[in-house]
Formats: structure tokens, sequence, C-alpha cells
DNA sequence: GAGTGGTCTAGACCACTCG
DNA sequence: GAGTGGTCTAGACCACTCT
């Protein structure tokens, strides 16, 4: 007798705290506000600073907050619907394909990829780095692997690298009519380059798209796109922008 | 002199600890091999068991490893594809669309959802509780959310809840003839149930499929599904087992 | 009961942004 | 230079799984 337990099965401090915390999001706060320091905010619950750290990151993994070194933590908006859409339309090299042609290399590809377009090993594909950017954002960094099979037309003696040379790749696959694609989504954590790329950084979770267009019956190209899991909902079909999912929990049944 | 840095940008200990577990994890290490436990890894790479702990969580989240209380820590098998296809077989209750159905209520959706189903926020809606399980392992937990006009013939005194239940109400939906589904993809944490069914702890991190059913031009179905994120890859169209995606690094231009 | 991963603490220092 | 989030430490205890 004499002291109170709050709860019988306690759940951890870190997800209490979340759950206060995301509360607090939807009632006190509005998107853009800065929130207390963490130092001050751990103070206020009573907890330690890696406690309290635990619960931020993840309120940041499912979109709530955003973190930024040197400036503070504020109230992220609602994520950003992003089509990765499978129409015919918006192939990449279409004319708006929502994408940003980058650098382009003759490269050989890590071994997946080679296996996946059956080329040899150590055959160099022409490998184009792309950046999708939505309302003014960085939201996806692509690498795009092209075999030199996918694209004949291709002059050989241009510039072999550079901005002007992506998009050269990028018309002439546009010529070779593209049939099909096919798309797995998984989460990864982003690299170094990646990172830089998306304003974040390294390890920060991804959705990786992997997408592979077929030609002929053949695979035509392979793409390997990492999406911001932070700020996007990639939309299949025609989603729109009606907000669903807002947390963890299920407050069903 | 005297002094040699091996990086004039370092990076992170547990970025750079990632690394090299990730190369070891493909030289070494056979699928569900057991690791030594993280106070001797932690010993054996010099640094603090939390320092170590951090980059263990990452290749976790990348799926390459996998972590299990009072166990240890193992090799992971690659990531199972999972189809989430839009194809017109596989409705919700389809002979054999994947899910396993479980329990059943009539019970008021959380607003968003009922803005969704443009049901009235008060509204109780068909709550059908579903399992997805591939290789024997639970995958997914899912919950249908079926508005009472989306299931005119359904039976009014029947048990209110239950299993039976479910599974009238997916007969019902079914002989209503749905038209299109759009999904969308996002990362989310698992909440306390969610985490229980996928036998994962609480926030553990999952995909959230949100998918939308139509049936005369109106929404007749709404489901939530949360994906375990370290076993699973989600495929879009047809995309078989090919393995791409094998870590952050982006090893190109 | 022994051994594992999971949680939590109290502190330190670093990297970055901004006025 | 002040203030922020990011990294790291060395330790403690808890919850769980096996034998």
């Amino acid at each position: 007798m004499g002291t109170t337990q709050l709860e019988s099965v306690p759940e951890p401090k870190y997800w209490h705290l979340r759950t206060v915390l995301s509360e607090a999001l939807d009632s006190e706060f509005e998107v853009g506000e800065i929130l207390p320091n963490e130092r001050d905010l751990a103070a206020r619950f009573g907890v330690a600073r890696a406690t309290l750290r635990q619960a931020l990151e993840q309120l940041e993994l499912e979109g709530r907050l955003q973190r930024r070194r040197g400036v503070g933590t504020t109230v992220a908006p609602p994520r950003v619907g992003v089509a990765v859409d499978t129409r015919e339309h918006a192939w990449p090299g279409t004319a708006d394909d929502a994408w940003q042609p980058g650098d382009c290399a003759l490269a050989a590809p890590p071994a997946a990829v080679a296996d996946a377009l059956e080329t040899g090993r150590d055959e160099p594909v022409h490998t184009v780095r792309r950046l999708r950017v939505s309302h003014g954002r960085p939201v996806a960094a692509e690498l795009l692997y092209v075999p030199s099979s996918s694209v004949p037309g291709l002059p050989a003696i241009d510039a072999p690298s550079g901005a002007a040379r992506a998009r050269a790749v990028l018309r002439e696959l546009q010529r070779g009519a593209l049939e099909r694609r096919e798309s797995a989504v998984e989460l990864g954590s982003a690299g170094a380059d990646d990172a830089k790329e998306l304003d974040r950084l390294p390890g920060a979770p991804v959705l990786v798209v992997t997408t592979r267009y077929f030609a002929e019956g053949r695979t035509a190209a392979l793409s390997v796109a990492t999406y911001r899991a932070d700020t996007c909902r990639l939309t299949f079909g025609d989603f729109g922008d009606v907000e669903i999912h807002h947390g963890p929990q299920t407050q069903a049944s």
C-alpha cells in the first residue's frame, strides 16, 4: 500500500512519452512550430535526454517531427503524396516525369543489378543519376541503369558523362518502346551520397523503390530510387491527397 | 606528426561499424547464424555498447539482422517479396487472398477513416481484423473498414462479432462489384496491438499500406495494413523474387 | 539461474546554424 | 559565441528465453 502503479504492465517510458508528445502535437502545436529544446523537454518530463530522444526518434520516423542540427525540432507538415504510378505516361525520359536528370556515367553496376539486367558482371552500363523534386524540396534520388543494348542509337563519340549525356540516354531509352514495369518497395537507410542529395544525415530511413522496365520481353532498364521516408507517402494508382494514417495506434476492435 | 587520421572527414563510429559489420555479414556469416552477444561485440570493437547497438539497429532496419530478447542476434534471411497486387483477383474476400480473417466488430472508426469513407464521424462501420501469413510467419496485420451501405445483404441478427461475422462481411463485400483500388505506402511504427500480432516490439518499423476500394464511384471500403518493414519487400506488378537492393551504398557514378 | 537483448541514466564532447 | 541536435561513454537494472 502507499504506492500506486499507473501501469500494471508498464510500457517503456519512451513509448509513453511518444504518446504524450503525439497528443500534444495534435492539440497544442501548429505545423512548423518549434518545440522546446531536448534538454528542457527532458527535464520537464523528468527523464534522461537519451530517453526523450528515443521518443523524438519515433515521432520523426512517423513523419510528425523534423529535427535539424543547430536549429531545433519543428512540427512536420503532413507527408507529401508522391505518385509512383504505373501508367504509360511518365516513363523515364518523358517530357515531364518529375525527375531532374543529373549526371551520367558508364560503369559496371553492382552485381545484383547486373544479374537483373542480364548483363555481364563487369560489363559497364549507362548509369544516370536523377533527382525528384516536389514542392520545391528534394524527395528522392535515383540511379537508373541502362545497358547499352537498350539505347542502340546513342552516339558513341559524345561526352561520356554529364547532364547532356544523361538526357541523351533518356531520349534513346524512350525511343525503344517500353512495355511494362514492375516495382518493389522496401525500407532502407540512406547512404552518404543519397543522404547529401536528400538533405538528410547518413542512415536516414528511406523507402527504396526498385523498378524494372521491360521492352521486347527483356529487362531494358532498372531503377533504384530512394525516397525520404519521413516526408513521403508513395501512392500507387491515383490516390489523391487524403490523409488516412496518423500514427501507430489502431484504435478499433 | 605521430598521429594518423583514418578519416579526414570522420564519419560517426556507429556508421563505420555498420559498414564493417555489413561486410562481415556478407563474407563470414550464414543466414540464421548467431552473432556474438552485444557486450562482447562492443568490447571487440572498442566501443560502448550503446554505440554498437546503434550500428545493429541500422542493420536491423535494413533487414540484415534479426534480434530477439533473451535469445540473441541472428543473420536475417533475404526479405520476403509480398505481392500487394492491383489485379482483379485477390479482392478482399476472394477464396485465397492471402489474408486470414480474424475478428470483426461494429464500431466508429478513426475520424480520418470516417472522412475517407464519407460516413458520419460517429457512424459505426464493420471493422474486420485480418492477418497475413507468408512462409508460416505473420507479415502483416490489417484493419478493413466496411460501411454498412457496402454490405446491404448482411444478416442483421447474426452474432455481431467474431470470425464468422468477419467472413460474412467479406462475403457480402465481395458480392457488391468492386471496380478499382488505390493504394499508398508510407513508413510508420507498430502500435501495441499490431506489434503483438506481428511478433515485434511496439514501435517496430512497419510499412503502412492504405488501400481504398471503389464500387459504383464511391468508396466501398478502406483497408489499413501494416507490414513488417524488416522482413517484407512489397511488390507491385509481379516482381518475382529477384534480389536487387542490398544496403544503403550506391556505389556508382 | 545464466545469458541475452531492451531500457534508462548522467554526464561529456562534437558539428552545425545563426545572430 | 550561444544554442541546438548528434555522437559517445560506462554503467545499471529489467524482461525475456532457454536449460
